[in-house]
DNA sequence: TTTAAATATTAATATATTCTAATATGTTAA
DNA sequence: TTAACATATTAGAATATATTAATATTTAAA
């Protein structure tokens, strides 16, 4: 049991980095090879191979190599749908914030 | 937008970690006091204590005091959808990765 | 078969996180 | 108003993470 909160803690960290959610953000329709998200993102080649290595060793991402170029994307659609929770928990939250605020 | 990653990910950084989880998902269905989570856990109460700060401090849990007990909910129902997708995903891989060794 | 392009790896530094132990704060009851 | 219970905070050591710069590897084309 404990195992398991530790695997799903690992999985986690691979969405506790905001240059990883920008990646996978790029991902989320798909494919993209590494020059491709160097372009939509302006991130330094080693920095975005040095993430992609971890979300694929975290089964994350997956890869497959065409010619010179490795084109990365989503191992799983759910991923999407976790990211999309959280963002809406966490527009929520902003916008109970600015509610608040306004008191 | 790179503000929202960076916010998003500070969210994700709760789910990162292991004791955390298992906080978490001890108060899936209802409220619990920190006494209750040290009994059901069986981590320090300083660690605990740590814990729910720092998710306070995130949104992600709230907080209500009764007498000399702190009782401690989710903040959102979201986030137990997002840790169930998020632990899904997680046995899929797992499972596909047991399929593979098989072969 | 050398060169250039695409990607990966390594090393090093800076920063962040985690846990434990010790101590402090707040609350109620005697 | 003091004792005791419940919770929070702080400090410090150990570990993990992120970034940059430099270098290595892989592939295809000249």
């Amino acid at each position: 049991m404990r195992e398991l909160y530790r695997m799903h803690a690992e999985m986690c960290k691979v969405f506790s980095n905001p240059t990883r959610l920008e990646i996978l953000h790029l991902l989320r329709y798909d494919e993209l090879s590494v020059t491709g998200l160097i372009e939509k993102s302006k991130l330094s080649q080693a920095n975005i191979s040095q993430h992609l290595a971890i979300m694929k060793a975290r089964g994350v991402v997956v890869s497959r190599r065409d010619g010179k170029n490795m084109y990365y994307r989503l191992a799983n659609p759910k991923i999407v749908r976790a990211f999309d929770i959280i963002r809406d928990a966490l527009i929520e939250k902003m916008n109970k914030e600015r509610a608040v605020a306004k008191l």
